[in-house]
DNA sequence: CTGAAAGCGCTTACAG
DNA sequence: CTGAAAGCGCTTACAG
């Protein structure tokens, strides 16, 4: 498996490598003989040149790669996002490589460090409790990194997120004309922003809605169990009650325990959830759940990437998009 | 960003590039002073020093990158199969580079094209159809490539794989015991070989069963209309009748309809899947289903490329798994 | 115990 | 229109 070079190529073609890295680069003021560039391009092709990019990346000081830190691959809202980010990146010539952090800020350090001695041109990464210090590092050293999802309360960085706290606003609005008469959070215990931004853009209003409001955080595993407990603690169903679970994780575990209960939504209970996921067909009616726009997000991120890589500025500036609340058939 | 480089720790140390190599290389026989060392490291640490593995890389002809070739990373069963490849490639010192190949043999074709001139030590693919030039050239290339969860018709490539056949042959002594009237099969129209083997085994036996069996094909996309309609027209339910559906995708998309229709299993319907997926926790009654091994598949996965990146063989033996019939539920 | 030097496969400013 | 040469940041056989 021993690969041929530009070397190769120069010395059959009887050119120097320049020429050949000059007819393969197909640079524009490119001064080369139609001649010698056919017959460049033949021989690279009969020998199955490929050209080498580590190579070209120490050479350069890039290397077209993209480190994408994650809480979990395996986590249906992250593979979604992974997949459109993946799809962006390769328009602009980029390549992922991914990586999980599990919520451990040891192990999202030790990713942070094993992309950057691959040189990754830059990282998008989902940040987590506790990767402040690792994050401040980066950023010292003016090390490209944007947001996705979440953000650091201290940590400017640029990013991407949705509008949190006004879909909550706007979810409890929808509510309360919906006249409930209690209303439940199910959400994270944790101190990340984007969470608290849904959580408190929801609960802000409840004081003087006269809404009996309740609120249950579970941990940021999902434990199946533990979400069913705080269920069946706080769920009143003698009133006309709904529920607005923060995350489709969350959302799933509530359906599975309405199911196990038979309680039927949105006859006995209305509910909202956050995100989709492929589970919500087998529910028996549509849910009304919140979509974040995935692609544009992906999107943007890739072009915020791209920009600090070109041009490091930091300006610490996050672009929101709109989540849209998509309404079916399980509030009523 | 200007990054540190030996080079820097050498003139600090006023040592030469060669020893700073050896001593962060921890090279066993190392004949370095004790106090050379030490001043070494701390300088390397003072200074933040990163180690260039793209440098490394292309001294040593190895980057310590591995490619991973799916069909769509967003899926539920390749995002979980990439995760536990993940964590077993970290263990060995791989970083994974993902990409999705959408079953196009176009893109499969340019994601290997892409990962190999990112030097990737090997490919693990999930191989689609008409992906066979694609393969055989890297193959002619002596590229270490392993198949993962699918493998290609007379394309010997090393790879890790479940019983498919084996285990659709035990579905059926299973539903036969159960004395069953009438069988549905419900899996995809292709040639992709695991998918036959997963027909075959259960098909084959129907012929001297007496059973009535019915079989439908669907496109790999998965399209619920699709999976709908042909449930719609092939399922009886005036006799005692199973279906197995070939996969997650398809169980979810049958198990829709059933809801939708209010087919009650296992009371109407008995059903199997095929993998496991979040959203089985939605349907009413536990599934029995066919789980893979994939911690133990992506375990083998890895050691198998790394076999091949170290002492390139290629004897195109595959590695099968057992999957196993979880019994719940779903089957009367 | 340590260093000078070659070389991995590229790119590019410079010279001709 | 083309080439010789330096250099990106490493590793390692060799010499001392």
């Amino acid at each position: 498996m021993k690969r041929a070079s530009i070397k190769d190529i120069a010395r059959i073609a009887g050119v120097s490598v320049a020429t050949v890295s000059y007819v393969l680069n197909k640079k524009e003021g490119s001064r080369i003989s139609q001649q010698t560039r056919e017959k460049i391009l033949e021989i690279a092709d009969s020998i199955n040149y490929v050209p080498n990019k580590i190579a070209k990346s120490l050479k350069m000081s890039r290397s077209k790669l993209i480190g994408l830190i994650l809480a979990d691959i395996s986590s249906s809202f992250y593979s979604s996002m992974a997949r459109c980010i993946e799809d962006e990146a390769i328009k602009l010539g980029y390549t992922l490589i991914i990586g999980s952090s599990d919520e451990s800020p040891e192990k999202f350090k030790k990713l942070t460090e094993l992309f950057a001695e691959h040189q990754v041109d830059g990282m998008i990464v989902a940040p987590i409790m506790d990767s402040d210090d690792t994050l401040k590092k980066l950023i010292k050293d003016e090390y490209p990194v944007i947001t996705i999802d979440r953000y650091l309360k201290d940590i400017d960085l640029p990013g991407v997120l949705v509008n949190n706290f006004e879909i909550s606003e706007q979810i409890f609005d929808f509510l309360k004309a919906k006249k409930f008469e209690e209303i439940l959070y199910v959400g994270y215990n944790t101190e990340l922003p984007h969470l608290l931004d849904r959580q408190h853009g929801f609960d802000k209003q409840f004081p003087e809605s006269g809404i009996s409001y309740k609120q249950v955080l579970v941990g940021l595993e999902n434990r199946k169990e533990e979400i069913h407990n705080a269920l069946e603690k706080n769920l009143n169903l003698s009133k006309r009650t709904a529920v607005y679970f923060a995350s489709n994780k969350l959302g799933i575990a509530g359906m599975s325990y309405f199911i196990k209960h038979n309680i039927k939504v949105p006859e006995d209970l209305s509910m909202i959830t956050f995100d989709e996921a492929e589970a919500y067909e087998l529910f028996p009616i549509e849910l009304t759940y919140v979509k974040q726009p995935l692609k544009d997000m992906a999107k943007m991120a890739i072009k915020l990437i791209d920009d600090e890589i070109t041009c490091y500025k930091n300006n610490g500036e996050r672009v929101t998009f709109e989540a849209k609340l998509i309404q079916k058939n399980s509030v009523q």
